[in-house]
DNA sequence: TACTCGATCGGA
DNA sequence: CCGATCGAGTAA
């Protein structure tokens, strides 16, 4: 059976790419030390019922339909601040969570250990302003990446729910030396 | 305007 | 397992 490729599975492709490019990249709040990434989240797309834009276009998801490479942050549960990068095309609304850095583990604890907020929202992901990425050359290798279940979105279905778009890694593994290769000196 | 519920976390 | 805590989205 050849495999068909619409315009939703095409914009798939490329969310899902970037959130995985995101991994061992750092993120760095004015002032502070970088930060790398290790775990995130995709959402993508109107379809995706997890992902805030399945209400479509709405003052909280405007920016969602904006290009790429600016900063969503909003408030979950009351209490905790979620940051999310915008990623795609304008018109094409998608985002990735920030869900861990190295030795900070969950969303929650990622936008309280930087000092972030919801007045970063809208935000470009600039250097030299608020909060921007930066890429140190740390190279993940795909055998390092582990793909899963989104958290906390059960109520988006099963279709949805089960969608492998969490990816994360364990830094310590990079300083390891890989499996299969001859030892150094 | 009333009501429901969440892209979570820490404590019992 | 449960409560905290508040704004977006929806219905009225």
């Amino acid at each position: 059976m050849p495999e068909i490729l619409t315009p939703e599975s095409w914009h798939e492709r490329a969310t899902v790419r970037y959130a995985k490019d995101l991994l061992g990249k750092f993120l760095v709040r004015a002032g502070q030390v970088p930060r790398m990434i290790t775990e995130v989240e995709a959402y993508d797309g109107e379809r995706d019922l997890a992902c805030h834009a399945r209400a479509g276009r709405t003052r909280r998801t405007e920016i969602l339909y904006g290009p790429g490479g600016k900063w969503y942050v909003y408030l979950c549960y009351g209490i905790h601040e979620m940051l999310n990068l915008v990623v795609g095309p304008p018109d094409w609304p998608a985002a990735i969570l920030i869900r861990g850095l190295e030795g900070c583990v969950g969303p929650g604890r990622v936008t309280k250990a930087l000092g972030i907020d919801r007045r970063l929202n809208g935000n470009p992901a600039a250097p030299l302003g608020e909060l921007w990425i930066e890429d140190h050359g740390v190279r993940v290798p795909r055998r390092l990446i582990t793909a899963g279940p989104r958290i906390g979105v059960d109520f988006a279905g099963p279709i949805w729910a089960e969608k492998p778009w969490r990816f994360r890694f364990d830094p310590a593994a990079l300083k390891r030396r890989p499996a299969g290769l001859p030892p150094g000196k």
